[in-house]
DNA sequence: TTGTAGGCGTTATCAC
DNA sequence: GTGATAACGCCTACAA
């Protein structure tokens, strides 16, 4: 019979499970009108709408995010490189940046390096799967980024150096550096030490130029080097405790403030007080730093602003702005706390 | 002349950019043999692997995660929602998810609802992005999940009342707090107040019954509520300003670091002193209740495991796995510092 | 081992 | 306003 021929072979593009094909022939359409009733891209009449609507909903109809992203060309997503999420920069970052790219609708796709051999190679498939992508410190060498930014995607970099043709952004590090050390010149002290790997981070690159400067315009004796030393509180008390029993400073700025209350720990362990024996500073003002006792002095970070605006430049050129690749620098704050020395008002902060 | 008309109308699917095409053309070979020799799925002769490999060089070719996800059916991606990631909590939860989640080669997507309306759209809308979800807390309601879970779609809760069909995992509460107010009892403490909101989180609804539960079975006088208290230091100290005037108690149990952080400095504001006053505790082990004077009792939680371990079940599911769905609880400990009262080596723990 | 061809589920361009 | 139908780029039987 010729009706059991057509139903067994005619629809040559009947598909399986809930596609538009389904809320079409339900609704008595073309998948074509189901697809504009859908999006409101193109006028439908109201009553077609309707039974649109009402198919869809009767299918529990939701559409293909692949499907539609490859007739679309775009993935209707973003990326975030960062290295770790250990501590609290990291995580106020990414959640600046969820939170505005979400607003737009898009889609956020994580990627933690944490010094994987493999970096290189997870961004760049992360690649794949986004629109454009930001990419924190020094997670991936630059070949990988520059070819991305080679490709067309739209970059962001974050607290690292810029390369050519992408967008980037970090917060003060020379000039808040300059400006801490300025406080503890201002303090009297008059013999230093950096602790913090500058080979490892930008921002700790920064942060010790600006700390030799400043004591560099005083005149005051200019360590040949930093301490070298990772972030994070084991690492900090360990180089605090081997400088500190070698040749102690009198003021000690760490290049944040795990380092530094790992430090603090280690000059506890060896009787010294801060501040009257050491100062210690830090940068980050993480909750732990309004809590020790004596409060860390510190630089706090615009870190949730960074990641919003690092997703809205993204934006910014997702939407095809084509103007040339900015580099911004968002203003720190000095948070003066017990452990650079004794102030008037004491542990004001709090 | 034929080779016009064919070079011109012949390939109906020449593609454009970098495509699968492109790269078998300048092999010279199909594309079949193309995707072939890429994924390694069948045998292709060695010199044939090799030509495609240098095209696909040549062309710098990668393919389309789309197209890919369209063909096989699947995103290659998981997702993860929780309500913020202001606390080192989620972050860690995130962390080891992620890093589970890369070494499987997935995508992560994350989306953090802070308490949004179109929460639950926007789970919906991130599920037809992933082939599973974790789901934390109380972020969307039960209905969303449901739906999810009739469609099919792989989903692990974290910390929260398990639903039919899904995987749950989550931190022993219940037994942590009464293991928490039973220290304190043997402290000697006979009046408790519990700060925290028992209907905006399940944890804390755990940590409320196992708190009442061990004051009931030490026969001493049980709060008939919680004090209603948001997480955060801010609230926390709010609302232990009122309640501190009010009618201080012996022993304040919040439901996390934070309240607790924040209550102490209500308590140092009212001139109370800890724990010679008032013992405080709280839950999460954040870095600041190890720096914190008095160092603040808490309960340490595995939270990256329980990332870590959402993630592998999730990949267990993915991977086919069709038992019935797991409940897990993960042990925690009881950190004692000085918060709760003097112990015979005060402040053991740093 | 390799090529042919038919999906995968949308979007969008044409005609009608 | 609506319906065919050609992309979109890849995967994978099925043949050869």
């Amino acid at each position: 019979m010729k009706a059991l021929t057509d139903s067994t072979a005619a629809k040559p593009t009947a598909a399986r499970d809930g596609t538009i094909y389904q809320v079409a022939q339900r609704a008595g359409v073309s998948i074509a009108t189901v697809s504009r009733a859908l999006r409101g891209t193109v006028a439908v009449a109201p009553s077609t709408r309707e039974r649109v609507l009402k198919a869809v909903d009767e299918l529990a109809y939701t559409p293909s995010r692949s499907a539609r992203s490859l007739a679309e060309g775009r993935n209707a997503a973003n990326g975030i490189v960062f290295p770790d999420l250990s501590g609290p920069y990291f995580a106020e970052v990414v959640l600046g940046y969820e939170e505005v790219a979400a607003d737009h609708n898009r889609g956020v796709l994580i990627l933690s390096t944490h010094g994987r051999e493999a970096a290189g190679e997870m961004v760049l498939d992360l690649a794949t799967r986004v629109d454009g992508l930001v990419v924190m410190g020094r997670t991936v060498g630059d070949g990988v980024l520059r070819e991305l930014a080679d490709k067309g995607l739209p970059l962001v970099l974050l607290a690292r150096e810029p390369i050519a043709g992408a967008d980037s952004l970090c917060t003060e590090n020379e000039a808040s550096a300059y400006a801490l050390t300025r406080h503890l010149l201002d303090h009297g002290y008059d013999s230093f030490e950096f602790l913090g790997d500058a080979d490892a981070s930008p921002d700790t690159a920064g942060r010790w130029r600006g700390f030799v400067h400043a004591l560099g315009d005083a005149e005051v004796d200019v360590p040949a080097e930093p301490v070298r030393c990772a972030f994070g509180e084991v690492a900090g008390r360990a180089a605090a405790d081997v400088l500190l029993r070698d040749h102690p400073p009198r003021a000690l700025v760490c290049a944040n403030d795990e380092i530094a209350l790992g430090a603090t720990a280690a000059a506890e362990d060896l009787g010294l007080r801060i501040p009257d024996d050491l100062a210690v500073t830090g940068w980050d003002d993480v909750m732990a730093a309004q809590h020790s006792r004596p409060g860390l002095t510190t630089v706090r970070q615009p870190m949730r602003e960074l990641g919003a605006r690092a997703a809205r430049r993204l934006h910014e050129r997702l939407a095809g702005e084509t103007s040339e690749p900015r580099h911004e620098v968002l203003p720190t704050q000095l948070v003066q706390r017990a452990s650079c020395g004794h102030h008037l008002k004491e542990d004001w902060d709090r």
